[in-house]
DNA sequence: GCACCTCGTGAGAACGATCCCGGGCGGGTC
DNA sequence: GACCCGCCCGGGATCGTTCTCACGAGGTGC
């Protein structure tokens, strides 16, 4: 007799109570096939009566499954992504399809690279099922790692170090196509750009799709490099308008650099979309708000999050997934353009 | 023989390649003292070469430890507070401290309140060391069942429900207070406040803070509620001006509702700060950007992080922690008062 | 020089589940 | 009526650690 308090009932305590073995009560916990009614009804009273939950740490040593998946967040994307509301937007999907299938979410934070160690231990230690990484910086070394653990893993966003591991990606070219596309449609002659950084994959392939888009319509490009803040909208803005004074467009690769950049047109007195239109990325939620409010491009940020842990899930359960799928993006039409 | 490429080592494997027992492996995996320096050595060999992990299921089936922590964001909280930078900020802060003391966070979402069982169910099956409670909305029934499992538990942010597990908070109340003095100091004579939600510790207690302010200033309040967004702000400021055209001066409780705030004074052509002073709470980075740059009471949020990792640390590993910390707000003087 | 104590090491019993395998029982077929 | 085939259920091994306890060697005190 120990204390009553701390001491957990486990399977044992189940199963004399309702009088079965072990194994039956694993069954009807489990829910296996093969067992009779009146059975599985007195383990279910047993269980019920003494509070019975597995442990999870004796389950998994013997079946090898955690019931867990990991979200490896590099710092670098965590801290540099245009804002907030997108890591958390993406948490949330994933949360979601987590919940769904009844498993948890492990978060690890790379913040120093000595950290960089502790993570691929943890994974090596096989404590989890399945892994994410969300987005990542030029030449990441965790998806190869991964590959050659053997660890099932998919990437948000296109990995740049190669098609190692599986990824779920928005359209940006496609997105940005929109976007030109209508600037050209409303009879913008000089197309400009404020791009992200060139070493993130949604920074380089949003100039590409831009150059794309404006060659298509035998227009030259215009580009200006930021890094996904509001500061470096602002002072893209100013160069763009030094350099070109006639500019009559402008496509910004992210919402918060379009704040930026409205805020510099404003204090050069050009109005917003009469002498310059704006268009941005992302449909952050201060797009509404903006003056005047903000046409963009709406990437679906919630969908992702789902796509990332039901393609990781299938991948767990041995099932095998397309390398890359890719989410449509959208044009939000709004007033800056 | 198994297959090497699936075949993880054991402890046993480790122990027969350095020509010891299992024990004393343990021992120098877990840094025990008494383990001869020339033994230890050839153990930290074996472990090297074989590339040994140890497998963290059945260590924690005997150890009754986890190594993991869990964090529980009710989605309410999530959804509302004033930016997701307050989340993520929080998030990083858990994560650095957690990191330096080699333990997981478990990522908990409480979604749905079908959700809500499946969380109570994961905790009370001891799979977590302790548990930090993010932000809660009024009656939240977390803290009370928490603390009646017996599962170490920190709040952020002061529970509602009342005293029955320790917390984090900052000092709104004195934040509050420094603004409120602030504006008093510039000779302001009537000074509103948009409040946020009243279900909302932030929103409760920064209200009560400006009504104290204001009363001790032999002052009237003067009050509009609005619920932590930039829209709320916009409308709760239009209602103020009708109520009361006199104003010249206004706390707003988030940074996003004052933005909203000084998008109305614009509208209303009230020059900010001559017309109208705006002090806001958050210094969200957004704060640096609006026009005027906003002043701003700044809570340390990657602190809060930080401490709560730390306290729930404290009471996994059986010490007592204070009931309340509070950690200490700041005036952050920019140009809108 | 004998008893005692200390210190490093090993043997073996848990921890709490899963899962394979075999035994018993009931019913259908010849 | 005997045989056989399924279907349920239980016994027991197993997963990979930690931890207690016992043991032996070497140093110290008298």
């Amino acid at each position: 007799m120990r204390d009553t308090r701390t001491a957990r009932p486990t399977l044992e305590t189940v199963a004399r109570l309702a009088g079965v073995s072990r194994a039956t009560v694993s069954r009807v916990i489990n829910g296996s096939e093969g067992v009779t009614p009146g059975v599985r009804e007195a383990v279910d009273r047993a269980v019920e009566q003494l509070g019975y939950v597995p442990n999870p740490a004796a389950r998994s040593l013997v079946s090898r499954r955690t019931d867990s998946i990991a979200l490896v967040v590099p710092e670098p994307a965590a801290r540099m992504f245009s804002d907030d509301a997108f890591f958390t937007g993406i948490l949330r999907g994933i949360g979601q399809e987590l919940d769904a299938a009844d498993k948890q979410l492990v978060l690890l934070l790379a913040s120093t690279p000595a950290n960089h160690g502790r993570i691929t231990r943890y994974l090596r230690a096989r404590t989890v099922d399945g892994v994410i990484l969300a987005s990542l910086h030029g030449a990441d070394p965790f998806p190869s790692e991964l590959a050659a653990m053997g660890v099932p893993a998919v990437a948000s966003g296109r990995p740049l170090s190669g098609g190692v591991i599986p990824y779920i990606d928005v359209d940006h070219v496609g997105g940005v196509r929109a976007a030109v596309e209508h600037l050209l449609a409303q009879g913008r002659k000089r197309i400009a750009t404020i791009a992200g950084p060139q070493d993130m994959v949604a920074g380089i392939d949003r100039l590409a799709g831009y150059r794309g888009a404006v060659a298509a319509a035998g227009m030259r490009s215009l580009v200006e490099i930021g890094d996904f803040t509001r500061e470096s909208g602002t002072t893209a803005m100013r160069r763009l308008l030094d350099d070109e004074p006639a500019i009559d467009a402008v496509f910004v690769a992210s919402d918060l650099m379009a704040e930026g950049a409205l805020r510099t047109l404003r204090r050069e007195r050009r109005r917003v979309p009469e002498d310059v239109a704006v268009v941005g990325f992302d449909d952050a939620t201060a797009a509404r708000s903006t003056e005047p409010p903000l046409t963009t491009v709406r990437q679906p940020i919630h969908e992702t999050g789902r796509m990332l842990a039901q393609q990781v899930l299938r991948l767990a359960s041995g099932e095998s997934v397309e390398p890359a799928v890719i989410l449509p993006t959208e044009l939000v039409l709004r007033e800056s353009a």
